[in-house]
DNA sequence: GTTCTTACA
DNA sequence: TGTAAGGA
């Protein structure tokens, strides 16, 4: 498939899945005209990498443990270095100071909506006298 | 109409 | 990342 195809299947734009390509983390065959040629495999690859992008991993360590993953959320490391452990430790602390993080600004939204209901189910919209203030969001 | 590369708000 | 330019 084409890059319009995968960047449909995937909901990832053309320009992301070229970027994508440029850092390393998909490489695509090329067809006599020049236009990027992937299989289908890489739809999976492409959702692969997203949710580790959005797992907060940077490229750069996305780029080292890709060739680890076969089944999504799977990751075997048969030759893992020490270095790689480490890395892998050091990721996992960040994902957990981020999910503390997005926590507690759950947390704030939620006592921004009980608030509302407070003070009588409004909207805080246009027409509301003291609108609820806005959650802290830090 | 789809894709490509390069470059910039 | 989005978008524009200039081609194929």
């Amino acid at each position: 498939m084409r890059i319009g195809e995968l960047s449909r299947r995937t909901s990832t734009s053309r320009r992301l899945l070229r970027y994508y390509e440029e850092q390393g983390l998909i490489a695509a065959d090329r067809a006599p005209n020049g236009y990027r040629e992937y299989d289908e495999r890489f739809v999976d690859r492409v959702l692969q990498i997203r949710g580790l992008l959005d797992a907060g991993l940077p490229t750069r360590i996305i780029r080292q443990i890709l060739p680890c993953l076969d089944k999504p959320r799977t990751i075997y490391f048969p030759d893992a270095t020490p270095e790689m452990l480490a890395t892998l430790r050091h990721e996992r602390d960040r994902m957990t100071e981020r999910i503390r993080f997005l926590t507690r600004n759950r947390d704030a939204i939620d006592d921004y909506l009980d608030a509302v209901i407070a003070y009588g189910g409004g909207d805080g919209g246009p027409d509301s006298d003291v609108g609820p203030r806005p959650a802290a969001l830090t």
